[in-house]
DNA sequence: ATAAAATCTACACTTGACGTCAGGTTTTTC
DNA sequence: GAAAAACCTGACGTCAAGTGTAGATTTTAT
């Protein structure tokens, strides 16, 4: 009777799954883009997953959010968590960072423009109002 | 023999593709998901456009860079080009509005704690960077 | 020890936002 | 007036990001 596998603080997909609030098939799908590995897998068996894990996932919506698709997401995730080896990675890194910071900046300009449009636009409204009103 | 119909400054799809840089079957989907339609179509004919839907194609593109969805653009669209009529529709555009102008400004803080994110990134990456090299 | 719950793989389906293709009509150009 | 170009509709294809379902296995609870 070997020892059982969960040692410590390893959670099944359910419990992920119920804790990062996606469902189990997402974090299927997820691994298989490589955006997510369980911490083992005894076996032919059941998926082991650590602390990590959740919070990885919510970087990955967090992520999502700021529009990046899952490929992007696959391709940047790892610097949450590794520290890259190597200063070629290290420089590699630099460089993808520099370019989300770019495209940050410029989605921040173009959110402000669009606020700025739709302030006008209250403002135009409510004059309408007044105007229908007084 | 009728006088023939493109009177003034109408163009026919092609060239409203060609203006605003989309597909013509982008523009025949655009009108099913009612985002746009023709000012007029002669008999069972083409499909004549005036120079409003250039700028609404824009428009369109622009809310398509935010994040709206192409139903949630058609929900909005129209009070960029007209006028509401009748103080209901005007209060009506006006929470629309407001809740576009909440959902910017939550995108915007969202956008500037991601960029503060990246930003340490990239000094901890250069640190790592110095650190080996000298 | 057995039933219920959780998990596994694999394949099919869905939705949004188009693109492609086919077959037919209309306009424009030579 | 005939060929070429533009346009029409409708059906099907595609890609991303999942969701659903089936049938089998494993784990957990009683």
């Amino acid at each position: 009777m070997p020892a059982p596998k969960q040692s410590k603080d390893l959670m099944k997909i359910g419990d992920l799954a119920r804790r990062a609030g996606v469902s189990h098939r997402t974090i299927h799908y997820y691994e298989r883009l490589g955006l997510l590995r369980p911490v083992e897998r005894e076996g032919v068996g059941y998926r082991y997953f650590n602390e990590e894990a959740v919070t990885r996932l919510e970087k990955i919506a967090a992520l999502k959010r700021l529009g990046l698709s899952l490929d992007e997401i696959a391709s940047v995730i790892d610097l949450y968590f590794e520290d890259a080896t190597g200063i070629r990675g290290k420089r590699r890194v630099l460089e993808i960072l520099r370019g989300q910071l770019a495209r940050t900046d410029q989605q921040i300009l173009e959110l402000k423009g669009f606020r700025a449009e739709v302030e006008e636009n209250i403002a135009r409204v409510e004059d309408l109002i007044r105007k229908a009103r007084g």
